[in-house]
DNA sequence: TTTATAGTTCGACATATTTCGAATTATAAA
DNA sequence: TTTATAATTCGAAATATGTCGAACTATAAA
């Protein structure tokens, strides 16, 4: 099977998603949980409160609440309300679909 | 090593060369260049030149001009002048640093 | 019940993007 | 040299995006 034909119009809503430098931003920092030279091999994938992500971003809450949006709509992130925070997280499928369209056809 | 801090402005430069429908038309367009089922082993990079490119995207000369020019800039796709034509091809090395981008941190 | 914290929705405004047609450049063919 | 083909540049117009503050909703704590 090749990736001919991968489903373009979610693959360019992820993309969107992606091409802005703050939900760029936030996107990797739910991929990435460690600082690099730490160990982290999470089991589970990790979670972050919508105002954990936004720290160190300088925009308005109003504006961080609509890039995880976005995030969420392009099924990048999940986002589901803990208390009084609502957590977000990366579900691992995702990305494996997103690296298949990188990836050269495969023919045998 | 772990992609912590790839240079996410390149990164996002990328994302938003991908985040058009034409334009992953295009890109997928050098990436893909067989048809589902058929054999295709590239040893070197699919050229195609900027008209075929366009083909079936009903897109006016300009339109598809500038978006080549986006994927170039962005260092996802190469161009070269080849007499009355203009070539366009994609490197691999370029979509091997994508692919990095969505797999989890490695630690040991 | 009142108050505080976390996050969202809405409307407005500035900026960026997409697209086209007309004019232009580069090359090859007649 | 003149003509045809391939592609680019430029300017303008329509649309989309990013951002904020004010007002609002949801939940927990006092």
């Amino acid at each position: 099977m090749s990736n001919y034909k991968i489903n373009s119009a979610l693959l360019c809503e992820a993309f969107k998603a992606l091409s802005n430098p703050h939900r760029l931003a936030l996107f990797n920092r739910l991929l990435n949980c460690c600082a690099p030279g730490t160990k982290c091999s999470p089991a589970v994938a990790v979670r972050y409160c919508v105002g954990e992500l936004g720290e160190g971003l300088d925009i308005a809450p109003s504006t961080l609440s609509h890039h995880l949006k976005e995030l969420n709509r392009a099924g990048l992130v999940e986002m589901e309300r803990k208390g009084k925070n609502v957590e977000c997280w990366v579900e691992p499928a995702k990305l494996a679909k997103l690296t298949t369209f990188f990836k050269p056809v495969q023919n045998d």
